[in-house]
DNA sequence: TAGATTAGTAACAATTTATTAATACCTGTA
DNA sequence: TACAGGTATTAATAAATTGTTACTAATCTA
C-alpha cells in the first residue's frame, strides 16, 4: 500500500474497537476510534478520514442517523461510510443503502479480510491518487500511455512488467526484495513463486537494456542509473 | 540473519502433519507438531511459537476450545492462531473469529500458498524493527540501497560482508568477538569456522580501506574512526 | 629471542543464488 | 475451437558468494 489511509471506527463495544484498531493498524492503516456516535460527526470533520466504519446499533445515536448527517454534509459526503452490522441485523441493509452507505460488514469480523475490503472500498471512492510519470536519465516511464521511452525509442511493456519496473523506478537505488515486489505488484493475497520475479526482470532487461536493474544477490533488485 | 519463524501445527491426521511439516521446513520455518490437541497449550507455553496452526475437528479437544484457552492466556494470547478447516466446515468460521482467530486455511492445502500466507500473518503481528542507515564520518552504510559510501565513492559489498560491517559499525568502538559476530550475522544455529570471519574482514578492508576495522588480538574486531 | 599463540592471506572448494530457455497455463477473442 | 498475448513454473546452467584450508606474518610471553 502506498498511501496510509485513515479510518474512523465507531462502535460502542470497546473490545471490538480494540480488535479492529489492532488489526487495521497491523495492516498499515491509521486508525481513530470512538465509542460515542454523537462524536462521529465532529471527529470526521477534524480528522478527514478516508473511510468511516460505523456500528449500526448504538445506544446514543444510531448508525443510520449518523450516516444521514454525514451524507448531508458538503465537506464529508464523499467519505465512504461502511456499516458494521451483527448477523441478525441484516434485514436493515436496505435502509442503509438508501442513506448512501457504501457497504456492510458483518460481525464477527474476519481480520484479514477486513483490511482488504476497506482498501477496495477506499480505492473505489477516492480518486486513485495520481501516480506520476517518471523520468530517470534517458528512461521515461509514462503511465498515461503505459509506455516506456528510452530517448526517442518507444518500448511497450505488458502490465506486470510495466508495474514491476514502475515500482523499482519509483525509488531509484532502493533495493526491493522479491517479497516486496510480489506484495506490491501482485498484491498481498496472491501466491506466486519468487522465481517469477526473476523472469519478469529478465524480460524487462531484454527490452530496456541490462544497465538499469541491478541484482543484489541474496537481497533483491533495484533500479539504478550508472 | 534472517529470522526463522517457529510454527506449532496441530492435527490428528499424521499424514497431514508430515506434509505440512515438510513444506514449511522447506520454506525456512521451524516446525513443531502434535496430533493431540490436549497438548497444544503446554507445548505453546514451552515453545513460544510465532504462530499456531490448528485443526478444528479433533477427537479430544476441538480447535475452538483450544483457541479460547490460548486467547485467554496472558502469555500466549498474542500468538496468531490460524484454523485448519476442511471445505465443509466453512460455516463454522463465525465461531472462530469470535474467539480471536486470525485466519482460516482450508484443506486441501496448497503448500506454496501456505508459507506465504503464514509469513504474512506473522509479520502483521511481529513488527520487525527497521534497521537504520548508518553514517560514521565519511562512511555511510545504507541499507536501503545495500551500498556503502565513502564520501562520494560507491562501494558494493555482498550480503555477508555488508551485514558483518553493519554489525560492527552499529556499535562503533565496541569489540565483537568472532563468536559474537558469527551468532549475529550467521545466526546461532549455523556452524561456521571462526577463520571465516577473518576472511570476511579482510575482504571488507580490501574494499573500504584498512583504517576502519581494528583487530584486538585475542579478543575480536571493532569498527573505529581514527 | 625462541616458542607459542593468534591473525592475515591466497587459492581453492562448496554452496547458494540468479539467469535463462523451454514449457505450460490462463483468459479473452476471432 | 483454435489462437494469441500475457503470465507462471520448472529445471538446467551459469555466476557469484561464501567457507575452508594451509601457509605466512605478526604479536605475545616466558
Amino acid at each position: 500500500m502506498i498511501k496510509k489511509y485513515k479510518i474512523l471506527v465507531v462502535d460502542d463495544d470497546l473490545d471490538i474497537l480494540e480488535i479492529i484498531k489492532f488489526n487495521l493498524e497491523r495492516n498499515g492503516f491509521e486508525v481513530a476510534v470512538t465509542n460515542k456516535s454523537t462524536e462521529t460527526y465532529e471527529l470526521a470533520l477534524k480528522l478527514k478520514p478516508d473511510l468511516i466504519l460505523h456500528d449500526i446499533m448504538m445506544p446514543d445515536l444510531d448508525g443510520f442517523q449518523v450516516c444521514r448527517k454525514i451524507k448531508h454534509s458538503e465537506v464529508l459526503k464523499n467519505i465512504p461510510f461502511v456499516f458494521l452490522t451483527a448477523r441478525n441485523e441484516e434485514h436493515s441493509e436496505v435502509q442503509g443503502f438508501d442513506l448512501g452507505a457504501e457497504d456492510y460488514i458483518a460481525k464477527p469480523i474476519k481480520p484479514a479480510a477486513l483490511s482488504t475490503r476497506l482498501k477496495t472500498i477506499i480505492k473505489r471512492y477516492i480518486k486513485e491518487e495520481e501516480l506520476p510519470n517518471l523520468q530517470l536519465g534517458i528512461i521515461k516511464i509514462d503511465r498515461d500511455s503505459y509506455m516506456v521511452y528510452k530517448n526517442e525509442e518507444k518500448i511497450s511493456l505488458p502490465k506486470k512488467e510495466f508495474e514491476l519496473l514502475y515500482i523499482l523506478a519509483s525509488s531509484p537505488g532502493k533495493v526491493f526484495s522479491r517479497e516486496d515486489v510480489l506484495s506490491r505488484v501482485w498484491g498481498s493475497d496472491v501466491y506466486v513463486g519468487e522465481r517469477t520475479v526473476d523472469v519478469h526482470i529478465r524480460k524487462i532487461r531484454e527490452k530496456i537494456g541490462d544497465n538499469y536493474i541491478t541484482t543484489i544477490k541474496g537481497v533483491g533488485y533495484k533500479f539504478e542509473l550508472n
